[in-house]
DNA sequence: TATCGTTGTGTAAGCGTTTACGCATCTATT
DNA sequence: AATAGATGCGTAAACGCTTACACAACGATA
């Protein structure tokens, strides 16, 4: 049914249905009524692309995510997603997702989204700092954009900011092992280059401890690798009483693999990771990690980003998502002191 | 920039423009060609509502999830939204996910999304034959639809059926356990009805073997259900020799359960699962459990979905996805054939 | 050379909305 | 009673694309 059609059969004009739907424009509220009731009944619903082409926005936004994707990385996509629906969806707008997996060989498509109009904003997540030009164009399209980074990229006009900080989590997680009393602690790194290890390193040398270059190990992104990672670690001598993992799923393989070296968790050997995907709480025992609000993450981007389409004066564009340890059931105090006052001395 | 506006920069009409785009009607390759690169040149891209418009078809179509969204369930929409994405982008379509745990009071946003023409067809999964009508209004908007189901809906013209049969799956659980000698066996459901206890169950005893019921419990839906099962069920004396729990969700409850009752899975307890969610290889040890293909479950119901769109002749209505067990380490015989042999007698 | 299909292109009428503008009709002012 | 401003509504021109139709140019046939 067309609004000529619909407006006919409730006997006024197409321009007053359109007035009574938007509420705009001069109209007799009485006549409102009667129309949104006779919507109600009738079935009425106005067709969205021709909305749109006279609009000349689609309230939709765009969702691009820029980088590897491996079996669980979408794990965090769906909090996100979820963080970003929930908004949309108050405000009345929809999210289009870019086919995780699916990757265009001619250009992004995002990109062909923005030009075709299909979305009046993205949300971008992954550094692209690898092509800040990929940007530049997208902003040319008239086409909002927030980044979700960790390190801010210099400031366009048109493009906001989300930067997710994960220090205070690191923070955490030495403050933890630092007053436990660990002093030789593992690292688990992902892959290369990592800013977490610098931090981490930084914290606990800021507590008087020291995370030691050899005991640095960087594994890849499965669990397997986890695993291989933390026979390497746990071989040394002397043996880490604490790790770091840089990933939830990492940490699965290396606590499977720490398991099978005989040694016990945490009372052997503590294991701290990041980012407490869904399954973090179900590990055995349940896994101590920081954890990573992508919903709010989401959210926050969202937020921004809806700022912007409706021409909000004196939005920030940068915000910053801070990160917190969870702690469940894989530190405990390192068996070290323990061994010392037993056999009384070093 | 509008098709006419570039139409003229190059200096043919906008309606030649339009037929390079299409390969379709009467143009000299030659042009089309030149069209083509100059579109490249100058990224010119037409705008999607107005195809949309002229089309009377977007291209898109929706997703619609009927059921219970709590923390797991979105897990198994991720490997359906992956199979469906991925075929469709190879028709040049996009999905239109209604945002999960965002619940319309009014009506399904579906419905709307249907009548405003933003999407073509549908795909609605979770059993909605609670309200077959729901269907009915769909198909009155002339808006194709494709379920997926367990049990198969008096077929309606217009609406497509993908059923997931889970009968093969749970007859191998039952060979599995049969064959390996387990005569007490238990079974943790979720919520009832359920349709999978009698299917086990006549499998089992069309091998001879038998699953009382005494040793059926009804749990719910997440781990902590999965836990209180499991110790009501090892507390039962004789204790099963194994256990297959509904859904890998609560196995991992379970699982933790029975360790904590100072029981060796599978050395002293067998455990089958349901499900092989990306967690299920990551159990400690890996989860014996039921794979559903919920890729595949998404393929089958784009793929028929879009033969209906095409107006594609003779689309068969009705597809079944069968489900098999994927077998890892939480299955062993029982201890109970040692203990006889040892013990030399019942 | 006149006629006829064929081929490539342009013109213009949609597709279903929104909204600026104009025209009645009405109350409030002189 | 004549005028002025409000108020409510309809008419028609966009929005940017597709496509039926018309038309010119062309080579093939008579």
């Amino acid at each position: 049914m067309t609004i000529e059609e619909f407006a006919r059969q409730i006997g006024v004009s197409s321009a007053t249905v359109s007035r009574a739907n938007h509420g705009r424009g001069r109209i007799n509220p009485q006549t409102r009524q009667m129309v949104l009731q006779r919507m109600e009944e009738l079935g009425f619903t106005p067709n969205l692309h021709a909305q749109s082409l006279a609009h000349r926005r689609s309230r939709t936004i765009g969702l691009e995510y820029l980088g590897h994707t491996e079996v669980l990385s979408d794990m965090f996509l769906i909090a996100l997603a979820r963080g970003i629906q929930h908004v949309l969806s108050e405000h009345g707008y929809t999210l289009l997702l870019n086919p995780v997996g699916v990757v265009d060989e001619r250009e992004s498509l995002l990109r062909r989204w923005a030009r075709s109009r299909a979305v009046d904003g993205a949300i971008v997540v992954g550094d692209p700092d690898v092509s800040a030009d990929w940007l530049r164009k997208l902003i040319t399209q008239k086409t909002f954009c927030v980044v979700i980074v960790h390190h801010p990229p210099p400031p366009l006009p048109g493009i906001g900011c989300v930067t997710l900080d994960l220090s205070q989590g690191i923070a955490q997680v030495a403050e933890l092992l630092c007053s436990l009393g660990h002093c030789r602690i593992g690292y688990i790194g992902s892959i290369e280059p990592d800013s977490v290890l610098p931090m981490l390193r930084q914290q606990i040398e800021a507590r008087g401890g020291r995370l030691s270059p050899d005991m640095v190990v960087y594994a890849g992104r499965t669990p397997d690798d986890g695993a291989r990672a933390a026979c390497e670690l746990v071989a040394k001598l002397p043996r880490p009483t604490a790790i770091f993992v840089r990933t939830d799923v990492l940490a699965i393989g290396a606590m499977q693999a720490i398991r099978q070296a005989g040694l016990c968790i945490p009372k052997d050997i503590s294991v701290v990771a990041h980012d407490d995907v869904p399954f973090a709480q179900f590990t055995d025992p349940p896994l101590t990690t920081v954890r990573v609000d992508y919903e709010e993450l989401g959210k926050s981007a969202v937020e921004m980003l809806l700022a912007m389409l409706e021409r909000r004066e004196s939005v920030e564009l940068h915000r910053t998502v801070h990160t917190s340890l969870v702690q469940r059931a894989t530190v405990a105090p390192p068996l070290h002191h323990k061994t010392i006052s037993l056999s009384g001395g070093i």
